[in-house]
Parts: C-alpha cells; sequence; structure tokens
DNA sequence: GGGGTGACCCAGT
DNA sequence: TACTGGGCCACCC
C-alpha cells in the first residue's frame, strides 16, 4: 500500500467514525496496521492537518482525549453539539472511544 | 544523504 | 500531576 492509498484509507476510517464518538490518533494508526504496514500516530495526526478538512476531523483526538492542537474550540463546539461525552480535558475516552469492529 | 519538525504515544521518574 | 526520553515516519529544506 501506497503512501497515497494510506491517505484514502486513513480518511475512509474517519468518516465512519459515529457522531457523538470519537477515535485517538493511535487507534486509527493501529486499525489500519494490518493492511497497511505500519502503525505510526504521528503519522496519522499529519495526514489529518494535511487533508482532514473534507472529513469529520473533529472525531479524531489524543489518546488522553485532548482535542487537537490550534483547534481546540471548534472541535469543542462541534463535539459538544453532537453529544459527545465532555470531560474538561476533552473527551471522555472511556465513554466516547470508538474501533471499527463495534460499528458492524 | 543528513537534520529538523510535527493535530502522537508510552513508560519511567 | 507534570516532565523527559525514545520511538515513530513523511516532509522539507
Amino acid at each position: 500500500m501506497g503512501p497515497d492509498e494510506y491517505v484514502e484509507a486513513v480518511l475512509e476510517l474517519v468518516e465512519r467514525i459515529p457522531p457523538g464518538r470519537v477515535m485517538s490518533y493511535g487507534a486509527v494508526a493501529d486499525a489500519l496496521a494490518e493492511r497497511s504496514g505500519r502503525s505510526s500516530a504521528r503519522l496519522v495526526g499529519s495526514i489529518m492537518a494535511r487533508h482532514g478538512g473534507g472529513v469529520p476531523w473533529h472525531r479524531v483526538v489524543t489518546s488522553s482525549g485532548r482535542l487537537p492542537p490550534g483547534h481546540e474550540r471548534e472541535a469543542r463546539a462541534r463535539l459538544l453539539a453532537e453529544g459527545t461525552p465532555l470531560r474538561s480535558a476533552g473527551v471522555d475516552m472511556r465513554a466516547a472511544s470508538w474501533s471499527p469492529e463495534e460499528g458492524m
């Protein structure tokens, strides 16, 4: 799987995250690990930064639930609007974390 | 080719 | 709780 295909796979997966739920950068990387042959949270982060504009980017947060740096306000507003469980730090990962297997 | 830089993550202190 | 060090990998000088 080439770099471009990997970008497509990441965006595809992010589009499948249901409203009110989230995935961490690392979880996205892990979910595509078998198919792509690599698992790098940093890579997913940079892909979201560069190509995330057309997908629900606010549903991808850090593993601790913190919102994407530089977009905290916008992300929080969208998450709040779709009923995502929030805490002071950001997202309540125990309640909001979603995985692909769960959605089939 | 070599080195710096991220929308990261985890274990250790 | 907060900080650090190492690992990570595509990009861009």
